[in-house]
DNA sequence: GCGTGGCTACCCCCTAAGAGGTAGCCAGAT
DNA sequence: ATCTGGCTACCTCTTAGGGGGTAGCCACGC
């Protein structure tokens, strides 16, 4: 079997300069190309004979976890891992649950990283170890959101929150707590943020789940 | 305090009339109004000062529940009463949630149809005794349907019922399927329909309640 | 052979939901 | 007296969700 073939995709020249230099002192790997930005690099996927993506988060014009999932949705069936330094809990499961097969912190060092990306190539996923107390936690709750999250909500929120569990809409929940459909909104959007959640339907199973009622 | 002022909705003319001499009986109530669809009876609610409005659920252009929600949505707090032949259970759930404040059978004795109407017009949420059974099954469940809706539903709904209770949107679930998002659709729209709820979300919740999983 | 149910996929259309932002009001803390 | 957090309300913008319909394909039963 030939080469493994890289796409680098980060904002910054130097970094993608010190990724090529690193992997390619690997003589089983080479970097097929490298993409500045989101659109880029979804292009490049598109074109490019790839077994590997390794892909920067935070870029301007489409961000690597959008372009992740143009990706996926694109029907790229390449390796893709997530090369970072946001080790935030909502990054990374976000990634995961786009279809992530890794995610990497930048902060490693060089001779780990590279260990990493071979794995990666090889079809492991590869994860940074330092975010294995996150990964715990996700498992462990079956869903995101530590323990005490419910704590952080206020009363009002509780009360939407509890009103999300038994299927109501905003529009059934503005009239039973006679407030306007808009302020729901604005305590569901809260709520969501402080449970680490991404939608109403994952706020009501978290409920069900926590027994708030 | 005057005559109890009554809107009949129904696009029997002859039904109209009938029930216009059967309220009429009463020197208590009057018919301030009759409409033939949805339509008209939303533009009527919004005119006329009314005091309840008797609407039959099976018309052309518009409806009785669809007319109900408009209604409500318009803000008229105005007691509205359905009278129907239909005794489905989605029928009577759908109209209870829309926030009918009674449901009534056209075959009731007329005698019984005028007193309930009085009572509908004090205040009192009116129901038709046959429909005991099917408001029982649905208390007693948590939320509508009935126990054996379960085994209903395809095995191909029941992959998406247990997606939709771990959260997931349409697309999520379609890359895990590998279906398209419409599809996922599709079968999201069917398994409400079978258990007869609402939202994604109220069948998030009755899957978690009913240990789908 | 034919019909039926299940799965897939697409169409249009409209509403619901959620992310951002600003802002007024109030109570309790400093 | 000022600040902060909580609740309310509004704005815009974009995507997600859901109702309706049609339709092809396949396996099953009759």
């Amino acid at each position: 079997m030939s080469e493994t073939r890289i796409l680098i995709v980060d904002d910054h020249p130097l970094f993608r300069r010190g990724v090529r230099q690193l992997v390619e002192m690997d003589p089983g790997m080479t970097i097929a190309g490298e993409a500045s930005n989101g659109v880029e690099s979804v292009e490049a996927a598109g074109q490019l004979d790839l077994d590997l993506i390794l892909m920067d988060l935070n870029m301007a014009n489409v961000d690597g976890l959008e372009a992740l999932r143009q990706m996926r949705s694109n029907g790229v069936d390449t390796r893709i891992v997530m090369l970072t330094v946001s080790d935030a809990d909502d990054d990374v499961v976000a990634a995961l649950r786009a279809g992530a097969d890794g995610y990497l912190l930048k902060d490693m060092e060089p001779e780990d990283l590279l260990a990493r990306i071979k794995e990666a190539a090889e079809g492991k996923l590869v994860i940074s170890p330092q975010l294995a107390a996150i990964l715990a936690g996700i498992v462990s709750g079956g869903r995101a959101a530590p323990a005490d999250a419910l704590s952080s909500l206020t009363s009002r929120e509780l009360d939407i929150l509890r009103a999300l569990a038994r299927g109501m809409s905003n529009k059934m929940i503005a009239r039973r707590l006679d407030i306007t459909e808009g302020t729901v909104k604005v305590h569901v959007k809260n709520l969501l943020k402080k449970l680490g959640l991404r939608s109403r339907v994952e706020a009501a199973v978290w409920a069900v789940n926590h027994e708030v009622s």
